[in-house]
DNA sequence: CGGAATCCTTCCGGATACTG
DNA sequence: CAGTATCCGGAAGGATTCCG
């Protein structure tokens, strides 16, 4: 295919994003993943126990059921949720960790005992 | 103070989100904190070394001006990191961390390698 | 009950230009 | 060198409606 060419019109992007080493940084990715607005509430709730949908519908009161589907499903391609549908009727959905969502509580906690000590005062997280 | 009055043109506003307990779980706070697209990185560069502004600016590639300025603004608002004006000419400002960023930097490693063994591979932060 | 689809607003963050 | 000021596009996320 007419071999290196980096033409004039060069078909590379315009420098979109140098994001060569950017997100490789996986402490930096993982704030990123969880830092949006629901996702560590859910991981919270379900570490304590499992959860039907309404249930955490309820639970986090404020989420929208758009971005509690979003969330869930997101959590769950991350293979740190499980999502069991019972074929009942009416249909129930339970959802808990997985292996690796368990695993994560542990440096979560770590993080969340730094954070009582040194941020906000009168913390607790609804569980 | 016609005590409370609650007349129907309320000056209360219109329910703009119920975080009564939202944010009260410290440590989904602190993920929607640094859970931005720089502040990890600043974070965690600092941790190694105190940095200039521009040298920074370098470090992390592709950070513009405004976000490096406005993270480290932010960072500083929260104690996380110190600025140093040495008043020479041409000016020359310095950043490091503060005792609490330094303390924040061992949970945030505790989870740095449960990063690098369940998420992505080949992760370094360009430290 | 547990969603999916759509619309609409807010805000994060990049690009650019200028300054002490 | 170390910022500030302004503009602007896209992504995040809420509200509402409909569906199996």
């Amino acid at each position: 295919m007419s071999a290196t060419h980096t033409s004039v019109l060069a078909t590379e992007l315009p420098r979109p994003v140098p994001q060569t080493e950017l997100d490789a940084c996986p402490v930096s990715a993982l704030f990123r993943r969880l830092g949006d607005r629901w996702s560590m509430l859910v991981i919270i709730l379900l570490g304590g126990r499992t959860h039907r949908y309404n249930e955490l519908h309820r639970a986090i009161e404020g989420i929208s059921q758009r971005m509690l589907t979003r969330t869930l499903r997101t959590l769950e391609a991350d293979g740190l949720v499980t999502r069991t549908v019972h074929p009942t009727v009416p249909p129930s959905v339970e959802y808990g960790l997985t292996d690796r969502g368990r695993s994560l509580l542990v440096p979560i906690s770590a993080l969340a005992d730094w954070a009582v000590e040194n941020q906000n005062p009168s913390g607790r997280c609804g569980t």
